[in-house]
DNA sequence: AGTTAAGCGAGACGGTACGTCTCGTCTTTTA
DNA sequence: TAAAAGACGAGACGTACCGTCTCGCTTAACT
């Protein structure tokens, strides 16, 4: 427990120019790839100083990271209301119409940068995907456990394997990933079984 | 047919020099990543100006693919005498290794090169998976058209679930991938069917 | 008269700051030159915030030349107790030893700031040499009027001549400035001729 | 003897980019000031890369003597032609001409330079006034030798005292800085009167 | 044998971004 | 209500790599 009541002193952190940094970070990812999204660019955007950047981010991977997750948390929130598999199932479809636009763009960008940066994916499982699963995960098992969701296999492997077949395809510009495609995908994982035939990327245009 | 026999005028070029960048290139990467491998280093490295990597190359992404091609070839080579699924089985396993040396990394940084430079893994797709993938799914017809390989879905499709099942537990550091779950793959993928439910990522680990 | 008495309000100014302020000032100077004078060290080192150092100075110059007067007239006070040409002597020379320790570099420091802010050395006459010079001429007139002191050129030319000269010859480095060569000056310069000609410097040794 | 004759090797350097240095840099510092002439405004002004700048002359301060030195050997040539004393007079006045105008400016900052970076006008000295002193003094001593100046001080003696009084009032702003003011200053130097012995004695430690 | 056409090394160059620094202002809380 | 604490915009610093551009030398094939 940092003492988070610990008054703070001096000028506090404007949290507009915090906000207008993410957006010009995420906006110019999108637009012009990571070549445009230069931190002096991302600076000059946002009419905020490098300074302040490098002050409150670091470098551009956390920065990044940080656009990429609030916008993903926005544009991808898991409901609560609807019953679990439902839930999944709407999940699912808004993160193919997220991949197709803008979203999908810079979550390539993150992950490119990450790999530059470390050799490894590490950091963006650690703030993002890991984050996402543990959550997406929760869903699931309480699907598992009203018996919505008939698989009885860990709920991360369900969850690895709607997403992590949904991005590999994504990443390499597989075709025939499509909504029918998901609906399939997610009920052939959760029915499990017999059924699971499907499950795996039936690709019959192969490419 | 561009004329092969056009007798090359002026001095040809050194193939020497060329094995030195693509050796230098690999090096670098495989031991610093991206960051050491400027086309700078890469030059001082082979002894080689800068001006002949940009005469022949053009710029690092075109050089990288070269340097991965050509290392991946050497080290998986897959084999025509044996029969079909043991030729892919075989070939897995030496996939599996290679992905968590240093060929792992370098594909990495490749990949990481081509998002960061293109936006997309198109150029990485286009002068490795294509040609890889093409190759495989050859073998696995083959093994299809002999009865070895008992599932009647698209070669590709099989080609896919092994390789980017695998592809994607490496990328995002996922545990549980070892020798035994790669085995268990490709023999589930082939085999098909009912047999298909531990095809798909068991991961009863978790992580 | 800006009434003195006014019921000071509100929590009233530091005067332990301000001499900790000049004395920072004075000391960075003095031991790392310019660059290490920076305001943010001065504030720092006096345990003072910028903001007080900029509402009271309003910027480096005006607090390096207050750091130096301060010292300069602690350490080379004109006595106005000995006759005047005695007192002249006497402080030519504790000008010597002064210009050769820590004041010759400060006073270098601040006729450098003085320079780079405003293109000429204006405020450091008008707020240090004019006012020495004036001190300085009135003892010579003193000297003259009693008849102590022979020549009978304008007093201002004569303290021209005795510290122009000295400070030429420090400001550039040129040897030949020692007790011996400070006490002719001051000897020969009041000693005079009816010609003016002997105002200008002589130096048989050269450099 | 570094062997000048070192075939060079690689693309040879640009005089045209040196000169166009050295003129932006002399320019902004006349015009503006120091503060103007920062190595990025002046590589601006010069369509030069700082890169360039830096690998050339390393620094503000030996780009900015370059500069003071390229234009104060084109302005204040010293003739040969003329009769030493004749040449003096010529060129002390043509001294005071630059001094009143842009030479003057950037010189002060030149100095300023100096003195913020090293603590002492030492590069400067160094630089360019040892050199000038030395030409001059030559000029002088060949007078003496054919008795157009009388004075039979050292030479550098002499020119100190004309240019250094003249820097002095220069520096400081005074006044009565004029062409007669000049005129009588080069001829009582060189006249040298019996009363100036006495005046400034001697000076025997030298140094 | 001499000419010609490329390959090649060395290295200068303009450009752009990096990450750091200090300045001088502004906005809070504390005393 | 002055001072401290510290965030902030501005912009220069010096460095690094990019990709292009001369140079002068080398290496063959074609006169």
């Amino acid at each position: 427990m940092t003492a988070p009541k610990a008054k703070a002193r001096g000028r506090p952190r404007s949290e507009t120019s915090a906000t207008a940094v993410l957006d010009a970070a995420y906006r110019l990812c999108a637009d012009g790839g990571l070549r445009d999204a230069s931190i002096q660019a991302i600076a000059a955007e946002s009419r905020v100083s490098k300074m302040t950047v490098y002050k409150w981010w670091g470098g551009r991977l956390p920065l990044l990271i940080d656009a990429y997750l609030r916008q993903a948390t926005l544009m991808l929130p898991i409901s609560e209301s609807l019953a679990p598999a439902d839930a999944i199932h709407v999940h699912a479809q808004q993160y193919l119409v997220a991949l197709q636009g803008e979203l999908g763009r810079v979550q390539l960008a993150v992950l490119a940068e990450c790999l530059s940066e470390n050799g490894d994916a590490g950091l963006f499982v650690e703030r993002y995907l890991s984050v996402r699963r543990t959550l997406g995960a929760q869903i699931i098992r309480q699907g598992q456990r009203d018996g919505t969701i008939g698989s009885v296999r860990p709920a991360e492997a369900l969850y690895d394997q709607i997403y992590g077949t949904m991005f590999y395809r994504f990443l390499f510009g597989f075709q025939s990933l499509d909504e029918a495609f998901v609906r399939a995908l997610v009920d052939a994982t959760f029915a499990d079984a017999a059924a699971a035939i499907p499950v795996i990327p039936t690709d019959r245009t192969a490419r």
